[in-house]
DNA sequence: TAACGTTTGTTATAATATAACATTTTGAAG
DNA sequence: CTTCAAAATGTTATATTATAACAAACGTTA
């Protein structure tokens, strides 16, 4: 709460578009959507986006070159996200799962590479799909 | 070995190069690397990149849109990747870890969600980059 | 107010991916 | 062998996603 104070206008304005729709915005899509508040090019979007994705308010989902604002409030700062994307409808879902996010912040492979990040991405059918 | 026979001269001829590269190829890195081989444009890069995808025979690297030989021979088709990906210098290496993949072909999240695929990205320092 | 880092604005261009359509190859069924 | 359908190919054009390069304005804070 304090620390959208110190968004910027573009920010805010794109945070806003992202936190009110119910599904990733693609970026060109979010610049369609701002261009009546002035933002004109496409660099004026993607500028913010990566601004609001080292805050941790919005993640990408890399798969879908989409973005989505963070739900899972005790997410890690842009460290760690896990999405849940149905290959029929396309919604997409941030999972938010103590005891995987815990599983893989502790996972280390054989070499000894240190993991700072990752992102998983789950596809598969979502319930509504799977009825019909 | 059998399945090999069953490649198409372009899909033989860019599985062939990606197997070859030790590192992920972007499409057009590939396409500039089969023009000499006839193949010009690049749907048919990802003409064949698509099926060899479906195959199992390379992954996509989604956060980076690049495509990777699979290593792990006992990887399910297409359904389960996971890389670890060194955020200096960009090397990039398929994780082969039995409880891993266990554990991951086993979550399900409280919706119901069914599950057919996933992909995880680790981001973080290997071992080279580490001492240096 | 001076100086620095961040943000903005703008134009152009690079990089990634797909649409649409015509043709050819392949492999199995009859 | 012929026929037929599915898969693969070839080609042109275009859509989509993302960054380069440069100049100006803004917001701290010393
Ligand atoms: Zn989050
Ligand atoms: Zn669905
Ligand atoms: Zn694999
Ligand atoms: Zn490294």
């Amino acid at each position: 709460m304090a620390q959208i104070q110190t968004l910027s206008k573009n920010q805010k304005i794109i945070l806003d578009i992202i936190e009110k729709a119910n599904e990733p915005l693609k970026a060109y899509s979010i610049l369609f959507n701002v261009q009546k508040k002035g933002i004109k090019a496409p660099l004026q979007v993607y500028r913010a986006l990566e601004k609001l994705i080292k805050l941790g308010k919005i993640h990408k989902v890399e798969s879908r070159n989409a973005f989505v604002a963070c739900k899972n409030s005790n997410c890690e700062i842009s460290k760690a996200t896990a999405f849940s994307i149905c290959e029929t409808c396309k919604k997409v879902t941030e999972i938010s799962d103590q005891k995987l996010s815990k599983y893989l912040k502790n996972f280390h492979d054989k070499t000894g590479m240190i993991y700072k990040k990752y992102n998983l991405e789950f596809y598969g059918l979502c319930t509504t799909c799977k009825r019909s």
